[in-house]
DNA sequence: ATAGGTGCAAATGTTTTGCTGTCAA
DNA sequence: TTGACAGCAAAACATTTGCACCTAT
């Protein structure tokens, strides 16, 4: 919880790279594209601003299956799947199920603010090509 | 991919300690509990089996939110719950819904195989008691 | 002016791996 | 007997943090 916080340069570009790819990147991977407009900034910032930007649900923090995080801008409710070929991230374009937050209320004493969806599988590029490519 | 797997007794007590909770364990704290049996045993040890048993589907691996990941002695499908106060991972009492694949396969080219399912909020126990508890 | 942010590098914490010896099949 | 696995410790890896300087407000 930040009182206030400042719109720096390193900010804005992280947060211009990351809404302008729909490919739900790494860290390093933001780092490196920010990298060609601010050349000087640290891996630190980048993860530092990401996390600032996750806590203030300006853009989303995904961490399935992987050890390392990736990144999503858009920070509507969505459902997502990972192609456990090529191990890219993509949004699912079917509705958020909004009453089974209820659902599961009701069958226990929790309360439910949100919930995940994610599927696997192999995306239409893996399943055209070549089945057997890693 | 093991063409053959040795049933050594780490490997037995590791999975014991697994099926003997419900409390979704870290790698470290099933560590702490073979320790009570095996003495000798290793983190990496736990580490190599914890790999191998996911791998074969005997266990799950689950990893939300956190930067470690936590294991699951049950490997049928079901849905899990997150307290965001307490940390505590349990599971959820609904049906596991096995049209949404099709669905998602109808909506998309993608082959679709499995999904997860994650709800975070508080728990009953956090509701009751303190709510300003960490 | 000043509090929040930056770059850098070191630290952290989890998980993996190389090696040599051991044991289940 | 022998190859899969154990223990140990070092390495790898993503992420966080301390510090001195900088900059948006």
């Amino acid at each position: 919880m930040q009182t206030k916080t400042r719109n720096t340069k390193q900010k804005k570009v992280i947060l211009e790279v990351l809404k302008g790819t729909d490919s739900h990147p790494t860290a390093d991977w933001i780092y490196e594209q920010a990298r060609k407009v601010l050349p000087d900034i640290s891996l630190g910032t980048v993860y530092r601003n990401l996390r600032i930007l996750t806590e203030s649900e300006v853009i989303r923090e995904l961490n399935y299956g992987s050890t390392y995080s990736r990144y999503d801008g858009n920070p509507v409710e969505h459902y997502h799947f990972v192609c456990t070929k090529c191990q890219r991230v993509f949004d699912v374009p079917i509705e958020v199920l909004h009453d089974i937050n209820t659902k599961v209320e009701e069958a226990t004493g929790w309360r439910v603010e949100m919930h995940r969806m994610e599927f696997y599988g192999t995306c239409e590029d893996c399943n055209q090509s070549n089945c057997y490519q890693n």
